[in-house]
DNA sequence: GGCCAGTGTCTTTTT
DNA sequence: GACACTGGCC
């Protein structure tokens, strides 16, 4: 007899013992309560709580379900952690035998884009053509694929490849090297050096396997290949692997995530036991039929039953305003309203939206009206400048190889370092084979250097000397210290500057913050442990759901979380799909996207809103929209909101007014008409058109750009075009904006512009 | 040799 | 609109 809280579902996965088991758990299923009981349940047939890993997504989910555990059971202590700590833990445990020491350093990537640099440099590689950001990007695809530096190399050799590649099969090593001289991973390398440790050291691995007995690994459609490789690794001798997710929740696949990781669960290991989750006990009925209706045009995908007990509720609403900040005021304004009248509190509401950019209006609006906030992300806490230089410091005092720490801290506070003198340090130390800072400590034997700038550099040698002796005890004292003695805050100290009091302000956070991890009980406190938990904290952990405030996040941050009320802004094509998702034609991103719209439709539990404006300023510019493609498949009835401010975009093209009109849309008739002319994707670009029309026939190109056809560009806008020139490859096309009149010409075949009517 | 200001470029999502 | 880089000035 199952207990009267658990479905018979539930209860059958809570029981399940010992076997591979996947747990498919539709959104609002209960699956976090599950897992907890499962843990629980596994610990009182007698497992000890030692042999049990859990693996969540965030540091905040981990937190939480330590804590359940801990309430179901007083005095069990479970390894509940994330990919990427569990990592870190084992790297400091095991990292020798890759070279590591255990004070490594955790790049984030604007170091790891610094580090690029660098190895650009040394290999007279020009920065300019190679954005450092994109090499970043392609050696971590090939980490997380487990591609190795040589891997990348011998690869490249073997295919034909394009010359980013080519550049990055050079750096990539190098990188890797540099990385290792630093004592140094990025986030990829947590991942990789623990897969490569587990293929590579038998021994380990089957201890490992042994140590972690019942592993549980939660929104298992987000692992990517290295992940999977461990938590494989980790049950060979062991298989009581328990994955639980939903595939029509993932929306990581830019980060690596593969989606055919649960999809091909049951193929991977043997004997699966697959138990589903259907029952939505999250939302209401109106909520998850939308939901529903969304995610079926999926078609990359395994059809689920999405159903809930639960009464119904308001319908689901959507909304056209003239722009952004008539949309943000519009919420404020209604979210100040129900809790005036006291139907709701600040805590039921949040505001999600694609982009990060999109947070600074609704900020602003929930300002205005002074409704309380908490913001994920954005500009992150520890991604500002003042708290990365104090970080640096303490980065320094604990690996002294860390170069990019060195050369952050060097000269800030401004001691009279300049580039000139670091860059001769850095080419002699390089020569040397030796640390940035054991290299400051000599400065005299390196050459070309003035008296002054020996003396600056024997100084620093001597503050970092003296502080890393002092680095013992906590975290919160030695920051002190470093803030004295480096006189680090002093500039701002008396300023007047709304700028630089926000900068102490940051401070004092950071200096809370570290005080906060010294008083953690239960814990071993290490400097390293603090700088760990700096480096992989994330976007949500600092959220509280009881806080009193309305939360503002982007869709990705809002996985895994619920409430009352949703505002989804922006469902606008180009936004939500992201225009990015559309360049390629690549139908499994726009699928992504679709996932990422339903992850953010089914947090809601009673009332969503969804939104969309006539104007969108964006980048600094205000740009006519295009409504969503997945508009029409939510099938929800749109209402107007606009004041009559701006001419709507069927306006100005002489179209119905309707912000959403069932099949007279432009862009519609543009799909209808392209369906019919051969199933040619929703939206294409001037590139893709042009490279069709090529490979049809040489001579009937027109299919491309006509005089006065309307076309879209990311950046200018609505458009008309006014001039073709050119042919094939070559054509050309002059486009006039309607925003400002501009002129632009484009080569067609190397253009993004859109068709829209 | 160091510092500041102006110009140019890029602009999704995150560990 | 934000940030990095360059060039000029002290």
């Amino acid at each position: 007899m199952p207990p009267q809280d658990l479905t018979p579902s539930q209860h059958a996965a809570v029981e399940f013992f010992e076997g591979p088991l996947l747990v498919l758990a539709g959104p609002g299923s209960g699956k976090t309560r599950v897992i907890t009981r499962r843990i629980a349940r596994l610990v009182d047939r007698g497992v000890s709580p030692r042999e049990i890993l859990a693996i969540t997504f965030t540091n905040k989910a981990a937190r939480e379900m330590a804590e359940r555990v801990q309430r179901l059971l007083p005095g069990t202590r479970v390894w509940v952690s994330t990919f990427h700590r569990l990592c870190a833990r084992l790297l400091r445990e095991y990292g020798a035998e890759v070279g590591l020491q255990s004070n490594f350093s955790i790049f984030d990537t604007s170091d790891q884009h610094q580090l690029i640099k660098q190895t650009l440099h040394d290999l007279d590689i020009d920065a300019a053509h190679f954005p450092p950001a994109k090499i970043g990007h392609q050696i971590s695809q090939a980490k997380n694929e487990l591609i190795s530096a040589a891997d990348y190399a011998r690869g490249f050799e073997e295919r034909v490849g394009h010359h980013l590649q080519a550049v990055v099969a050079r750096v990539y090593p190098q990188y890797q090297k540099r990385l290792l001289a630093a004592n140094a991973v990025d986030f990829d390398d947590l991942l990789l050096h623990v897969a490569n440790l587990l293929a590579e050291n038998e021994e380990l691995r089957s201890h490992l396997d042994q140590r972690f007995r019942f592993i549980l690994v939660d929104e298992y459609q987000d692992t990517n290949r290295a992940q999977y490789q461990i938590v494989a690794s980790l049950s060979r001798i062991e298989k009581n692997l328990c994955a639980t997710g939903d595939p029509d929740q993932s929306i990581y696949g830019w980060r690596g995530a593969r989606i055919e990781n649960i999809l091909r669960f049951e193929r991977d290991f043997a004997n699966v036991e697959v138990i589903r989750l259907e029952d939505n006990f999250r939302s209401t009925p109106e909520i998850l039929a939308t939901a529903d209706r969304l995610i079926a045009h999926n078609r990359h995908r395994k059809p689920k039953v999405l159903r809930t007990p639960n009464a119904s509720g308001e319908p689901v609403e959507l909304r056209l305003y003239d722009d952004g900040r008539a949309e943000a005021d519009a919420i404020a304004q209604e979210i100040r309203s129900l809790v005036q009248s006291g139907q709701r509190r600040w805590s039921d509401f949040a505001i999600f939206y694609r982009v990060n950019a999109l947070s600074r209006v609704v900020e602003t609006a929930l300002a205005r009206q002074r409704i309380p906030t908490q913001m994920a992300g954005g500009v992150a806490f520890y991604e500002r400048a003042e708290v990365k230089d104090l970080i640096a410091y303490l980065r320094l005092i604990e690996n002294p190889r860390d170069r990019i720490a060195f050369l952050r801290v060097v000269n800030t506070p401004a001691r009279g370092i300049g580039k000139t003198t670091v860059n001769r340090l850095a080419r002699w130390a390089d020569l040397q084979d030796l640390p940035l800072l054991d290299a400051a400590r000599n400065p005299r034997e390196c050459p070309g250097l003035s008296k002054r700038a020996v003396l600056a550099l024997q100084r620093f040698g001597e503050l970092m000397h003296e502080l890393v002796d002092r680095s013992s005890g906590p975290v919160a004292e030695l920051l002190r210290q470093v803030l004295t003695r480096t006189g680090y805050t002093t500039a701002w100290q008396d300023s007047p500057s709304e700028d630089d009091t926000q900068r102490l302000a940051n401070v004092d956070e950071l200096v809370s913050a570290a005080r906060q991890y010294d008083e953690q009980p239960d814990v071993e406190h290490s400097l390293s442990g603090f700088l760990e938990t700096a480096s992989l904290a994330q976007d949500v952990d600092q959220l509280a759901d009881d806080r009193g405030t309305v939360t503002l996040m982007t869709l990705h941050s809002a996985k895994g979380l619920e409430f009352p009320v949703v505002y989804l802004l922006a469902v606008e094509q180009n936004l939500l799909p992201h225009e990015r998702s559309l360049r390629e034609n690549d139908a499994r991103q726009v699928e992504e996207e679709r996932r990422l719209l339903f992850v953010g439709i089914t947090r809601a539990e009673e009332k969503l809103v969804l939104t969309h404006t006539v104007r969108r300023e964006l980048h600094g510019r205000s740009l006519s929209t295009i409504p969503s493609d997945f508009l029409p498949e939510l099938d929800v009835v749109s209402r107007d909101c606009t004041g009559g401010q701006f001419e709507s975009f069927e306006d100005r093209l002489a179209a119905p007014r309707s912000p959403f009109p069932k099949a007279s849309s432009p862009i519609e008739r543009l799909t209808q008409s392209l369906q019919k002319a051969g199933g040619r994707p929703l939206l294409t670009t001037g590139a893709a058109l042009a490279g069709e029309a090529d490979a049809e026939t040489e001579v009937n190109l027109p299919l491309g750009f006509a005089t006065g056809m309307r076309v879209r560009h990311p950046r200018y806008g609505i458009g008309i075009v006014v001039e073709t020139g050119g042919y094939s490859r070559h054509r050309t096309v002059t486009v006039e904006f309607v925003d400002d009149q501009r002129r632009e010409s484009f080569i067609l075949s190397k253009c993004p512009l859109q068709p829209v009517g």
